[in-house]
Order: structure tokens, then sequence, then C-alpha cells
DNA sequence: GCCGTTTTCGGCCCGACTGTTTTCAGTCG
């Protein structure tokens, strides 16, 4: 390959991110000047593209305006707007909004309880354009005499701006879902809540959790609101009605961004009988939500989050009290979410697949398969996704050989309480001198100190077995740290890449492949080198990754690590139609990381990965059939 | 601006809560 020729790419998608949000914007710009309709058929069309599983420039170079709109939410106009910045980098129709308007849209809108229009008043009024305007202009007292807003919109505005800035306004799912179980623990133990679930992005297991959404019925809601206001940590009560509430809980410390936090939580109280309709209502995604109301109202029924209703008669929205589906609309069902599913024809959708990526054409199919034999264990499109339970063990773990806290024995006990049947000991090679990586010397002698353990569970018969790996550095020029004799007296040896990951595009793509095409080169950890809200992805050509990994049996993890989550979920996707097995791992530095293998699960399902494309969910035989 | 096995025109998901108003717009999910 000709490497002088590569030039670095800003990123894969960078195309798409970059048009998405010139969509997002023109919405909010159109939302401003109250055009009807228009803002939500550009919102509509920036998340198509943001997300795109191709690079949109290479649509267009292939296909042309014809191509680019047969992107679903894509028409002509903004086909052709498309076109205009891949061609000239600009839009002109954008840049006119933001010389008549030159707002941050996109972080002024950030701030709780701002909008586009309230951006639009406050840049009329006192030329605020971005947060740190803002921010001086409440300081001042400035915002709270115009007209629409007051005293509480101007201490809102305050602490919305201090969140933003804090926060960023989202969470790494890893550190919210502790919080978010402890407080779900207590809100169960009240006698007045009769059931209670985590919704929202939490029980989609997004990667960044915006805030903490529960559902709960109770006949008795008004001390459970009480209850829920007073809990300790609640710094601040954003509302609180007879059946809503919402409160910012501080969450302490926040280890990656070394500051304290604050998360909000929702808690929304509703009748039993409509509680799956509010279940599937609150749980998302808004996409996927708005795809199934559309299912629903061809079959001439209207959904919402009361119930599935026939629409017959049914009145226009806000003419009637809750739970009710409009005059003369008869209730068909609620209590139940899989009814819902089904009565619209559909297979039960898994939360972690809602994003309106397809799923509910797969779910469609179900109908149409029912007629067949297979129909009993595949009953729909859909995939029949990994579960919770279905990993046998984990394969990426640091021991104290290394700069990690614990003993390997302390890791296999850990390991045997989780109820795996095999551990991975992968600690760092001598490329990585900070974290005291092992040379080939080093690992010969770690190598008899599993040895020993494994006799030792041999004789007391505990069907578990420590396999010896490392996670060795792939070196600028795609070589290994560690030589290839070592290399091959492991059970199993990982590859990552630790260093230099601001190389241009093709260069890196032909330092990861090398690594791939290396015969004692078993597994690729954290593929694509992202840290959430930290780094992006290096840059890589990862179809071009893709088609080596098959071709060389090589595995890619899915890092289960709180900010790596590496492979994505689109990613994940990709591989698995490409037919190239993945692992799922902890990269656990220390016997407590071990349970972060949820959360890589959680990414794997979120990509539609089932139990077949992961290897770690096999027994200890099978898995090492994978290994070269 | 997009979309179409009911429509190339006429629809677009919809309800709760807040803060401001004095009957409702804006925001959120």
């Amino acid at each position: 390959m000709n490497l002088a020729k590569e030039k670095p790419f800003k990123s894969n998608g960078a195309k798409n991110q970059e048009l998405s949000k010139i969509f997002y914007s023109i919405a909010e710009f159109l939302e401003m000047d109250k055009v009807p309709f228009k803002p939500q058929a550009y919102e509509k069309a920036a998340v198509a593209i943001e997300t795109l599983e191709e690079n949109i420039e290479n649509i267009y170079k292939k296909g042309g305006l014809k191509v680019l709109e047969e992107i679903p939410g894509v028409g002509k106009s903004i086909a052709e707007k498309i076109a205009e910045y891949l061609k000239t980098g600009k839009i002109k129709y954008y840049e006119e909004f933001r010389k008549k308007l030159p707002i941050d849209i996109e972080e002024i809108t950030k701030v709780e309880g701002l909008g586009a229009r309230k951006a639009k008043v406050l840049y009329e009024k006192l030329r605020i354009k971005n947060l740190a305007e803002l921010e001086r202009a409440a300081r001042l007292g400035k915002i709270r005499n115009i007209t629409g807003f007051g005293e509480k919109t101007e201490k809102n505005i305050l602490e919305g701006v201090a969140f933003v800035k804090r926060s960023k306004g989202r969470f790494l799912l890893g550190y919210i879902l502790p919080q978010a179980r402890e407080v779900y623990k207590k809100l169960e133990g009240l006698k007045e809540v009769e059931k209670i679930d985590m919704v929202g992005s939490l029980r989609r297991m997004k990667e960044t959790i915006g805030d903490v959404d529960f559902l709960i019925i109770s006949e008795n809601p008004e001390p459970v609101m009480d209850f829920f206001v007073t809990l300790p940590g609640v710094i601040k009560i954003w509302a609180k009605g007879k059946t809503k509430a919402s409160v910012r809980v501080g969450m302490g410390f926040d280890p990656v961004k070394k500051i304290s936090n604050g998360v909000n939580m929702d808690v929304r109280v509703v009748p039993r009988k409509s509680y799956g309709a509010a279940l599937q209502y609150f749980t998302g995604s808004k996409e996927h939500n708005i795809h199934l109301r559309k299912i629903a109202i061809e079959k001439g029924l209207k959904l919402n989050e009361y119930g599935l209703f026939s629409s017959k008669g049914a009145a226009p929205a806000g003419g009637q009290g809750p739970a009710s589906g409009g005059r003369g609309a008869k209730m068909i069902s609620g209590e139940n979410e899989k009814d819902i599913y089904k009565i619209l024809g559909l297979a039960w959708i898994p939360p972690e697949l809602r994003e309106n990526q397809g799923e509910i054409e797969a779910a469609l199919r179900r109908v149409r398969q029912t007629h067949r034999r297979q129909a009993q264990d595949k009953p729909s499109g859909l995939p029949k996704i990994i579960g919770y339970n279905d990993i046998k063990g984990d394969l990426h773990c640091h021991s104290n050989w290394t700069r990690a806290q614990n003993s390997i024995g302390e890791i296999a006990e850990a390991a045997i309480k989780m109820g795996y049947g095999y551990i991975g000991i992968s600690d760092h090679t001598k490329f990585l001198r900070i974290e005291a990586g092992l040379d080939e010397k080093q690992l010969l002698k770690q190598r008899e100190e599993i040895r020993n353990l494994n006799t030792k569970y041999q004789i007391l018969n505990t069907k578990f077995r420590i396999l010896h790996g490392c996670e060795a550095n792939i070196l600028a020029d795609g070589s290994i740290d560690i030589k290839d004799e070592a290399l091959a007296k492991l059970d199993y040896v990982i590859a990552g890449a630790h260093s230099q990951f601001k190389m241009p595009r093709g260069q890196m793509t032909a330092r990861i492949i090398r690594a791939i095409e290396n015969p004692n080169v078993d597994i690729i950890s954290h593929p694509t080198g992202r840290l959430l809200q930290k780094r992006n992805e290096y840059q890589i050509d990862f179809d071009k990754i893709l088609r080596a990994a098959k071709l060389n049996g090589t595995i890619l993890e899915i890092d289960a690590f709180p900010d790596r989550l590496d492979l994505n979920d689109i990613n994940i996707r990709k591989a698995k139609k490409a037919g190239v097995k993945m692992v799922i791992n902890t990269d656990a530095h220390n016997i407590n990381h071990l349970r972060y293998m949820e959360l890589g699960i959680a990414q794997a399902r979120r990509g539609w990965a089932e139990k077949n494309d992961v290897i770690n969910t096999r027994p200890v035989e099978k898995l090492m059939e994978f290994f070269k």
C-alpha cells in the first residue's frame, strides 16, 4: 500500500456527523420562525444521516442525488443540500439562517428549559449567542425582565448552564446504572409502589444516559412523590405533580471528569391498566415510538402512554382527561407491553433494539414466519440476541503481575463466584512501560503460576480453568512487541493499539490489519480505540478491518469497560453481518471491574449480536477451537 | 420538507408540567 497517498481523514463518517448537526440546527432555526412541519422533516433527516452505516460521501459518489433520496427522510430538497455541502463545504440555506441569527443553537438548547423559541427571544432582546453570554446575562439579572421569562426561569437557566458546563449533559451508563439501581430499590420498598421499572435510555442500555426515568404503578401516588423528592442526595426539585416528579440527584465524585456531579431523575406514576403502554412509551426511543404509532394508525388504532385505543370517534388531542383515548374510543390494550406489540402485529422487541433501525420491520415478519415450521424457535425476523447470562468467561483481565490490583488467584476466585467456567489473564506487555508490561521471560514465569493454579483446581475437582494470554501491543508498523516464539506458547493472544492514535487513516488501517494477519494474534482489543466523552476513535477503514478479520479468523473484542464500549453498536452489527466473530471482555484492572460484563453484553445486544456471534458464550473446549 | 397498497395533495405523535400568563406558549420526552 502506498501510504504517502493516504491523507488523514477527520473521521470515517465525519461528513455524516457534520451534516446531521447542520440539519438539526436548521430544524431549530425553522422552529424559531414557527414554521410548521419543516423542523420535523429536517430533524428526521438529521437522525437518518447520523445513524447511517455508510459514509455519505461514498453514497453520493456512487449514486448521486438519486441514491441520496433513498435515505428515509431525505427528499429532493435535502438531497440537494447534502450534495451542496459535499461539493462546497457549505449550505447556503443554513448560512443565511446563521447570518440572520448568529446563535450557537446546539449549545444553548442543551440548557434545560431552553428551546429554539426562547433562544431566539434571548438573542433579539439581549444579543445572547452562546453559553457564556447566556450565563453572564443570567448572572447580571437581565433575563428576568424579558416578557415571557421571570426570576425562576433565570435561576433555572443559571443552574442549567452550570450543568451543561460540568457534564455536557450525559453520563456513562456504567456509572449511572449503580446509582439508578439504588434509587430503584428504595422506591421499590415503598408500600405504595405496586410495580416499578427503569425506563428511557437506561432500559435501552444506551452507552451514555441523559437522565434516569422510573415508571411506577401506585393507587396512592402522592406519598411516592413526597418520598422521591426528599430522597437523600436530591439537590434540586425541578417539578412535582400528582403523577410526575423530576429531581436532580447529586452523585458525589465523578472519577472520570474529576468533578462532583448530578443527574436528573424522573418518576412517573400510571394506573395499572396503562402500565404496559406507559412502559412502551417511556422506554422509547422516540423514533421507535413514532414508527409504532404510525403502525397503530394504519390499523385504525391510536397508541399513547395510556393504552392502545380504537380510534373510532376519537376526540382531538387534549380534549379528554388522562387515561383516555378520546371521546368514544375504546381501550383495547394497555396493561401489558407484550400485548401492545402483539396487537400491532409485531413480535415483542427487546428494549436494546428499539432505535427504529429496522427492528420494527424485522418484528413485523412474524406473521409470515409463523406459517413455517421454524416459527417456534425464531418467531420473527428479529435476531435472538445474546442473553445476559450467556457468557461463560472473561478473556481480558489484568493482574498484579503488571499494574493492576489483584493476583491471578484472586481474579480466578472472583470469576468462579460469578459462575464462569474460565478466566483469561491477559496482562500488558513490555512496550507499555507505564503499566509495567511483561517481557517474554516474565510471560514464561507467569505461565508457571497459572499452571500451578490450574493443577489445584483439578485436584479440588473444580470445573474451572485459567487461560493464559496477554494483551500485546500493536506497534506503529503493525508488528507485535513480543516475539512469536513466546506468543505461540500462550493459550491465546490479544493485541491492541495503545499508542500513536493520530495516524492517518490508511496507515492506521494497515497497522491493524497487519496485526490481524499475525498467525499468533487471536483477538484485537478495543478495535477502534475510542474513549467515550474523551477521545474519538482512531481513523480506520472498518470495512477493510472486517474483511481481514474474516479472512484470518481473528476475533474482534467488545470491550465492556464503561468508557470504551468498543466496538460500538453499529460496528457490532457490521461485524455480525460480515461473519466476524466477537468476544465480550471487561478489560478488568481489578476484580470489581468484572461486573462490567453486563455493559458489554448490552452493547452486543444493541448491535443485534446473537449468542453464536460471541465466542465466550461457549464452554472452554469449544472456545479453544477459535484460537489459532 | 417528506411521503404515498386508501392520497402527487394534504396530512405530519402527543400529553404533562412550568412559568408565565389570565388562557397559554414553550419545552420535554
